[in-house]
DNA sequence: TTGAGTTTTCAAAATTTATTGAAAAATAAT
DNA sequence: ATTATTTTTCAATAAATTTTGAAAACTCAA
């Protein structure tokens, strides 16, 4: 296999992975190719690699700013703002993490906190409340344990874990 | 706040939490009235319910079936068929692992194991090599390690990940 | 075997989400 | 202050996804 052909696959596969985890096609396909670029790229490069607007490019760096998932690189001498990937994966996942716990886990914390204070005594309320409860506490240790593996530090981690691979 | 109301922000909910871990907002909807719902629901009862087509219902409840979310109930004597859905909230979440595992993660997999082999010695390609490789690594052990949690038991899970939270 | 009830299929329509492109704003060198 | 370059914004457009609705297929009791 070429290296073009190469990292058109990794970078078409990369889109898709992406737009089931939260992050966009395109959004997830610059990340690739900032991932497997040797260099920092400007805005306008990756516009041209990838064929997209720049519109589109800008919007979709900002928001992988925003996830913590590139960062912005000033070259000196240089105009124009460059681009690089976060390299390491298991930072990856725990900035993916981050983020949708934020705008999954914990809107959805506040609205099971919010129903279970239905009224009512008869048998309907109480089976909704029971499950309401039920996913409450759950998803409480969900969002418990999360935070822990956030914090911990990446070899604690892979350590953890590996060890259940037995 | 009235029964009603809270069954309705639930099903909400659960829709747009859904749609963020590969079910979409319907089938989430359909599985959020099975949750709550005190006894078996047919598919009209669920068309009715939620307001939506007999044909929506039909592809949705079998997506769930298929995800293994939702159980298919005979009741004796009766033509229709009923659902009620897993609410075991422990199981859900192994079962949507083991579907984003299957769709996802392999997939990945196959396509870093295929890109890995391109051909070339300079520097770009070792880089793409190098990337490659990492991303391969960790992807490998996280399957590993989502094998393991799927393959245990409820309580072990629960345990294991209780003591993290210290 | 017929036919009423039920489930399934799938092309067309509706809805949602992503992308473009052009204009405006910001930046920094002259 | 002027101008070339770069970045940002956002309404219009395009693309992708979901939903409908009507027809076909299936199921089972009579």
């Amino acid at each position: 296999m070429e290296l073009d052909e190469g990292k058109q696959k990794f970078i078409q596969s990369w889109g898709t992975l992406g737009s089931h985890w939260g992050i966009n096609r395109t959004m997830a396909q610059i990340h690739a190719l900032l991932l497997i670029a040797n260099r920092p790229y400007s805005a306008n490069d990756i516009k041209e690699e990838l064929n997209i607007s720049m519109g589109n490019t800008n919007m979709n760096i900002r928001a992988l700013i925003d996830w913590g998932l590139v960062y912005k690189e000033l070259k000196p001498g240089e105009r124009k703002d460059f681009f690089v990937a976060e390299k390491d994966m298991w930072e990856v996942v725990k900035r993916i993490i981050t983020q949708r716990k934020k705008k999954e886990l914990e809107p959805m914390l506040r609205v099971l906190e919010d129903v279970s204070k239905v009224q009512g005594e008869d048998a309907d309320t109480e089976e909704f409340k029971k499950v309401v409860q039920d996913i409450k506490l759950f998803s409480s240790k969900a969002d418990s344990a999360l935070d822990n593996l956030i914090k911990a530090d990446s070899n604690w981690f892979i350590g953890t874990f590996m060890s259940m691979i037995k």
